[in-house]
DNA sequence: CGTATCTTGTTTAAACAAGATACGGTGCCTTAAT
């Protein structure tokens, strides 16, 4: 509609002083005024938020904002608030006081707040959902919402339900709009957030992953001497800000004290720190106090410094997933900067021991006990079945899961199989984190095909294409199997192709997970077949 | 699963190896004790 377009602009320039919007931001947020639901994929510094506040002016009544970390929605609100836009903002939180909320709520109903901003465990709390359900928001965003999907099953249990508590905000018969916004998200990613929070007509929109400017490299460790040595040296020659991952927090430490006794300007930042020391690293890290910040993954979103000339993975993270979100920090000005993975592969250990544990079937069933009456609040559940809240919802969840996608099948049996398949998945976006590692291709032609945007070309900086090993992309056009193409293996059952190489397939399948089938074995037997649609 | 640290065991009794054990990420929220 022509007529929304000038709608959107209008706003843009004149509320948010954007003369120009970026590709992805004006058709996500015409889509949302013709009433579709939204799933926006595009990187930080694409302006994803301008999308919801351009949308929240233009759809009358209140938008609400659901967001998992606390100092991000201060950020945002401020944003929103700040200078004269005639625009307000509030938030429900634990950091709010009774009155604070009590005032809160009575904007909201008086029409006198734009956008009202909460974690899921908000919306949880069943009476803080009712007093949410009568503002009758207008338009209800989910920021980082590849958050539904990474978090559903056992970190954070209520954004596995975000679906059903935003359905038990629904009031009268309109619905309100539905966009879920994040930078990072694989196709089963992109899958698992349109199912969990049950969009509706949605129109996905995906601006580019590549990151031109960033060079990726792979440096190899035999020994933790090497290793410290590899992260020290790669620091110590780079000018400008560096961020520094670790795996755990004493290795943070660690690489701290050792780059701070090399001479670095060096902060520490990690979730078991305290939010004002955390605040701290923070602000001096965006200050440029510090030159250096040596961090855990709880360093992470939110964090918005284009001038990060470097990250350096001092051991390897547990997926692409993670890999690309956080070597995304580096370079969002644009300029040259790089990305650098230091490889010890005992490291990925850690990712496997990390990944979720498959629930016994005797606590499933005293679950599903539990909850014979049609009970569903974890609190009550978890005093009946004896057993812990988290374990509690983790299976609360499960079960649900169960039901809903294989209905008249025994439940715990069903739940024990999606936990199953859930790590199944896990373990195998470890081993796609090996292959990334190990791979002689273009280091960013292999991230993009990760993420379903195959590329026709190399990117000429990495460390592979650099040394002449990458090979020119395989032209998959053509291939028996190209990706997209849903299949059927004999030993590993359906799923989908999500790359394609000369010699190979890597296939995402329903029950195991990523797999990489050479296709000269393919060939020997009638082990995969195409399956039609 | 791998690593660091503590415990036990052996052997030209102070040192060192083998064996046992603990630990490891992300954040809402609530509530009790300062």
């Amino acid at each position: 509609m022509p007529d929304d377009q000038a709608r959107v602009r209008d706003v843009a320039r004149n509320r948010f002083g954007h003369d120009e919007l970026l590709p992805g931001q004006e058709e996500a947020t015409t889509a949302l005024l013709e009433g579709y639901d939204v799933l926006l994929v595009a990187p930080t510094g694409a302006g994803k938020s301008l999308v919801y506040q351009v949308a929240g002016v233009l759809v009358k009544g209140l938008t609400l904002v659901v967001s998992p970390i606390l100092a991000l929605q201060k950020d945002q609100i401020e944003g929103i608030t700040l200078g004269g836009r005639g625009l307000h903002a509030a938030r429900l939180s634990s950091a709010e006081t009774a009155s604070e909320r009590d005032d809160a709520f009575r904007r909201a109903a008086a029409g006198e707040l734009d956008y009202l901003f909460l974690a899921p465990e908000q919306l949880a709390n069943e009476g803080v959902r009712g007093e949410v359900a009568q503002l009758r928001p207008r338009l209800v965003v989910v920021d980082e919402a590849h958050c539904v999907s990474a978090w559903g099953h056992d970190f954070r249990p209520d954004y596995f339900r975000l679906g059903d508590l935003i359905d038990g905000l629904v009031t009268g018969e309109e619905r309100p709009r539905l966009i879920a916004m994040t930078a990072t998200a694989a196709p089963p990613v992109r899958d698992d957030i349109h199912d969990r929070l049950r969009l509706r007509d949605a129109r996905t929109i995906v601006t580019g992953f590549a990151r031109p400017n960033v060079a990726l490299t792979v440096l190899r460790c035999a020994t933790v001497e090497d290793q410290r040595a590899a992260v020290h040296d790669a620091v110590q020659r780079t000018a400008g800000s560096v961020i520094v991952y670790c795996r755990t927090r004493p290795a943070a430490k660690e690489y701290a004290a050792l780059l701070e006794a090399a001479g670095r300007r060096t902060a520490l930042y990690h979730a078991g720190l305290g939010r004002r020391k955390r605040e701290a690293a923070h602000e001096e890290f965006l200050a440029g106090e510090v030159d250096t910040i040596v961090a855990t993954s709880a360093f992470g979103m939110g964090i918005d410094k284009p001038d990060v000339r470097m990250v350096v993975h001092a051991q390897v993270p547990e997926s692409p997933d993670t890999y690309y979100q956080e070597v995304g920090r580096a370079g969002r000005d644009g300029a040259p900067a790089s990305g650098l993975l230091i490889y010890r592969p005992e490291d990925l250990s850690l990712g496997r021991f990390f990944s979720p544990a498959v629930p016994r079937r005797s606590d499933v069933r005293a679950v599903l006990e539990a909850t014979s009456d049609g009970a569903v609040e974890p609190r009550v559940v978890a005093e009946r079945s004896g057993l812990g809240r988290r374990k509690t919802g983790t299976i609360l969840n499960l079960l649900t899961l169960a039901r809903e996608a294989r209905p008249g099948e025994d439940p715990i049996e069903a739940a024990a199989e999606f936990a199953e398949a859930h790590r199944n998945l896990e373990r195998s976006r470890v081993e796609m984190m090996r292959s990334y590692a190990e791979t002689e291709r273009c280091r960013a032609e292999f991230l993009l095909g990760y993420f379903g945007e195959p590329s026709p070309m190399r990117c000429d900086v990495c460390d592979n294409c650099r040394s002449g090993l990458a090979p020119e992309p395989a032209d998959e056009s053509n291939a028996d199997f190209p990706v997209q193409a849903r299949v059927r293996h004999q030993e590993f059952g359906d799923g989908v192709v999500t790359d394609v190489e000369d010699d190979r397939l890597t296939v995402l399948f329903d029950e195991v997970g990523y797999r990489t089938l050479a296709l000269d074995i393919l060939d020997q037997g009638d082990l995969l077949r195409r399956l039609r649609g």
